[in-house]
DNA sequence: ACACGTTGTGTACACGTGTACATAATATAG
DNA sequence: CTATATTATGTACACGTGTACACAACGTGT
């Protein structure tokens, strides 16, 4: 009995925080506590009369159901775990605007873990979600070591990698189809007529992204093209700018690049109006990859392959809501966005 | 006794999910359960000797501390909630890299809840907020119905206004002194000579940013000096671009203009180059307000102010750690970051 | 040798909830 | 009106953990 009415005596003692159980709902209405769990949970049978009765209570005292303590019972928290670095970079912003409004629509929740830094915090960050006992965990950063992985499933916990092919079975490994997006840059740039093709690329780049490189480097060598190729600094504007003026500089002035990154376009695209006097598309063609925001901005206006974002999430839900399935890995196809950053010849291409 | 090995019957039957549980490490390690218990618990009293062989099994098992489960006895989750709005605008998603991140260094975790739509969202927000027990929530979008604030306290919550100053019984409300901010602008467009001066703004600004308007009309009022104000669109560059094609167009053309957010300013930067061939700042003087990566770009080169961000969120932290403090309203100078978007004349404002 | 502080472990209970089962209340059919 | 099917409520237990308390083991000092 003495159980019902909290320990007094710790009460004065300690400064425990006063929560509001549902048990004070159930004596404020004169019902069972079960009732009120039972008003509370869809499905559940309580008459018309005792839910009234409950709802009105909880209204008043301040009710709500502690989703720590029923996940506790039920074993499903509803938290997603959102693992990503540098969240405020203009494309990963946008993914994790639309992961989270979509999760949220689904009635998850989303834990953000920020691994900017070091990479050991990607660990850090999946040992955490572990512990929060996490439905799921997307990665949007680096992957974390494989022998993780078994700690996560033996919790019940799902994987996603987006952007990232590494050896983790049991996961879902999904993103856009890099390599067919740069052999399609390589095509755009030689039916736009540009002679001196040329590829900016950060120094240390993910592995989506060198797989852009990669099927670009490809292609060009299939067409018997050479490719002008400048690598270095990190995946930002500030690499562009430093990539932009590198390769301008050069006695065999490049007239078309493709930059593995949007914010790396738009460094090129100002280190040639700005420090060379050169414009888009008429004196230089560039390419980017992303459609982040400023790639519409009208100072650049900037041809680019736009992430298939929507499918990505769609999937990603759909793997996480289903049980226990297998290893997966999606490609799904970027959109070129034609714009004007590439020089005429607007040919579609298929 | 069958306590202990969990029911075997009802595993056959409902698919529950398998968790570690300290229980198992206990047996595994051949102690008691109490002893895995304090083993992660810092500053308990555990042999050596046994603590080992603990940390051995749980290595082994995989195990982590459910703190869904510990979080319910101490009545302390570590969460802390971020609700937040349009989160893929430079600004905010920094603001949020910002607090993730420092949040995750100061031990708490951080639950992201998008509010971006219908203004509904913010109190569904707090609601979710309250049912995971969450220690504070820090908003940043628009403040939610203060009726909500007395649930918040009841369970014992700390809340945090970012940018926003209503009546929020209880709260830290804390931003930038926008109004100081908007006078500052006055004054320098003043001393760099500009004649015909203009206001750039949204027509659905919030609070801050309204604060930072009427600083700038206030001054010029003051100052005797005229301002064409336009207003309209949403607070981003899109907007810019319209608010600077409408004031670019008229027969009396400003010749410095102050945008209330650096989007805007970029917008505006754009319409003057690309729509009518102006640079800044020698035919234009443009301030913005917010200090995003782009205002660092070569192509704007943005002249604005930087928000105290690593204040706020100090400041921040302080209060989330803090017991049950009163109502406390911060306003901090924003910096005033000079770069090359306003005519010559650099003097030092104090 | 004894009394005594120190340290490690075990027992019992608490945190706030969901749910299987039993039972009481009510509606339905004959 | 009784027998039965339906529905609503109460009881008991489980989820996985932290901690006050009691107690055993262990030196340590006179």
């Amino acid at each position: 009995m003495y159980k019902n009415q909290r320990n007094l005596m710790s009460e004065k003692v300690s400064s425990r925080k006063q929560q509001v159980r549902a048990e004070d709902v159930a004596r404020h209405a004169g019902v069972s506590r079960v009732s009120v769990s039972r008003t509370f949970t869809p499905g559940a049978s309580v008459s018309a009369a005792t839910r009234a009765k409950v709802l009105k209570s909880a209204e008043i005292l301040g009710y709500r159901v502690n989703r720590l303590a029923s996940s506790l019972n039920r074993s499903e928290s509803g938290i997603v775990a959102l693992i990503a670095a540098e969240i405020d970079t203009p494309h990963r912003s946008a993914m994790i605007a639309e992961l989270s409004d979509k999760l949220q629509a689904a009635g998850k929740v989303t834990m953000l873990i920020n691994t900017s830094g070091y990479e050991e915090r990607v660990k850090d960050a999946l040992l955490q979600a572990i512990s929060f006992r996490t439905e799921a965990a997307i990665i949007l950063s680096g992957a974390p070591d494989p022998s993780l992985a078994d700690t996560c499933f033996s919790n019940g916990m799902k994987l996603v990698l987006i952007n990232r092919e590494e050896d983790f079975p049991g996961s879902l490994q999904i993103g856009p189809d890099n390599r067919a997006a740069g052999k399609t840059a390589l095509k755009a740039l030689l039916r736009a007529g540009c002679k001196r093709i040329a590829l900016a690329n950060s120094a240390n780049a993910t592995w989506s992204i060198l797989e852009r490189q990669k099927g670009f480097v490809d292609a060009a060598e299939e067409a018997g093209v050479e490719v002008l190729s400048e690598v270095g600094g990190l995946t930002s504007y500030q690499a562009g700018l430093e990539l932009g003026t590198a390769l301008l500089d050069r006695e065999d002035r490049p007239d078309g690049i493709f930059c593995t990154t949007d914010l790396i376009a738009c460094g090129v695209i100002d280190a040639a109006r700005q420090r060379f006097g050169l414009r888009t598309p008429d004196d230089l063609s560039v390419i980017g990859f992303d459609d982040i925001a400023q790639a519409e901005w009208e100072g650049y206006d900037l041809t680019t392959f736009a992430q298939p974002t929507d499918q990505i999430i769609e999937k990603c839900l759909e793997w996480c809501t289903t049980e226990r399935p297998d290893t997966e890995t999606v490609k799904l196809p970027a959109k070129f966005v034609w714009r004007n950053s590439v020089q005429k010849a607007r040919i579609p291409l298929k």
